[in-house]
DNA sequence: TATTGTGAACACCTTCACAGCG
DNA sequence: CGCTGTGAAGGTGTTCACAATA
């Protein structure tokens, strides 16, 4: 997974298991699809295979929100939308700025998922001044130096930092003195931050390494059709020197 | 995070722990980013600071690929390096294909930590002909209809799904027959493919949901940052003024 | 009768605390 | 002495299997 970065758990902060969280926001997609096709009642077993997990997982999961399903019948579909969504904190909307307007910042901005499902996005800032002034997704780019600016005027509760590496610190410090307290990072560095503030980090190139990891055990190498023969044991000492950011 | 779709767990598969596997490229991280600095040693205190978890955790991890440190002294970078490297399957090349090329694409295309980290792009796919033919980060997008082909040719092993969520299960279900055993999805769908097929997934929309949820928590909703009101946060004067852009 | 909701067992992960060793 | 490596303890998460019930 895309990886963690939140506080060690306050277990009883609210009796939902982190794991669980995890996963709502996935039988709530599968729930839209559902509804989208007409359907107003599932089982824990349907549900489960559209969401891919199993079904008692799922109803262990539904059950820490409270009892919406019945027994003999399954779950209507519209109302365990509605009782997510509200768990989830999506009945409301959030206001989103994203800060990085490179090609990452841009596929954000133009995501469909965003509006649709509670978020709004309310600023693109970048601090590239040929970038600028540009239209993306409906929305001009503005100068990242207005930052505190527009967090504040805007009511900017979630900061995506889509920036290269180098900036990512420095931009979340900012937006954390902002008054930001859910920071999402794109950017491939280990964010610190206060006490209070979450912050979720999405990589892909650790993404990619993990699976990596599982392709190895599967065959023995890329491109394997010669199999382990040759022994790719390179001698004691190699001689890794990169630069890594986006 | 980011969420799995990896089968069960082969306990016994061959020892690492899945949770240390998916922390093994955090950790390849911060000790190139020491190896830069010429730090030539570090215990597990530093690098764990490093890499955001506590230094029991990094040992026990650390442990389960061997006795890699020394006792009173720490661990030697470049070796370390080295050895994480060779668990994770990096010393040798993966060849990957990205399939879909709008600005999600493009900013994979263009990341610059594929090549560094063992990864090679040997293929820019995407449907949409006015698409096919452009250069895009030094390559040629080409058409999807050549897929099967290409990834037979070019010994793809690894495929990075990037198109819109209706094609993609599509596309899955051809890199699969095609040979591919391992596939990055960036759709927001959840993919079904045989047993022997690792799928991960990235979802953004996934992780500010989770934001969300906590930020709720927090707060009692969006826009309500006076309710910590008075506290800490002081008027965001901070200037660190640093370049941002992809 | 079909399906939920859940106690109990199990598996996995994290943390503690210290023995072991350079 | 300082730091690693790890057994043991304590959590968290998953799965099983069945009682409860619409």
């Amino acid at each position: 997974m895309t990886s963690r970065q939140t506080r060690p758990r306050d277990r009883a902060e609210r009796g939902i298991p982190e794991a669980t969280v995890a996963r709502l926001p996935v039988y709530l997609r599968a729930l839209h699809t559902l509804q989208e096709r007409g359907v107003a009642t599932v089982s824990s077993e349907e549900l489960a295979a559209a969401a891919g997990v199993n079904s008692a997982k799922l109803r262990k999961d539904l059950s820490h929100l409270g009892s919406y399903g019945t027994r003999g019948v399954g779950y209507e579909v519209e109302y365990l939308v509605y009782q997510i969504s509200r768990e989830l904190g999506l009945t409301q909307d959030w206001v989103v700025a994203i800060i990085g307007v490179g090609n990452l910042g841009r596929a954000l901005a133009g995501y469909g998922g965003f509006a649709s499902r509670g978020f709004r996005v309310a600023g693109l800032l970048d601090a590239d001044e040929s970038i600028v002034g540009q239209e993306i997704a409906g929305m001009t780019v503005e100068n990242i130096g207005r930052l505190e600016e527009l967090i504040a005027e805007r009511g900017v509760s979630i900061a995506v930092i889509a920036t290269p590496a180098a900036a990512a610190q420095g931009v979340c410090d900012r937006v954390v003195a902002a008054g930001v307290t859910s920071v999402l990072n794109f950017a491939p560095v280990v964010l610190s931050v206060p006490d209070g503030v979450d912050v979720r980090k999405v990589d892909l190139s650790i993404e990619l390494q993990i699976l990596a990891f599982h392709e190895q055990r599967k065959a023995g190498g890329p491109g394997d059709y010669d199999a382990l023969a040759t022994g790719e044991a390179p001698p004691g000492t190699a001689h890794y020197v990169e630069a890594v950011d986006l």
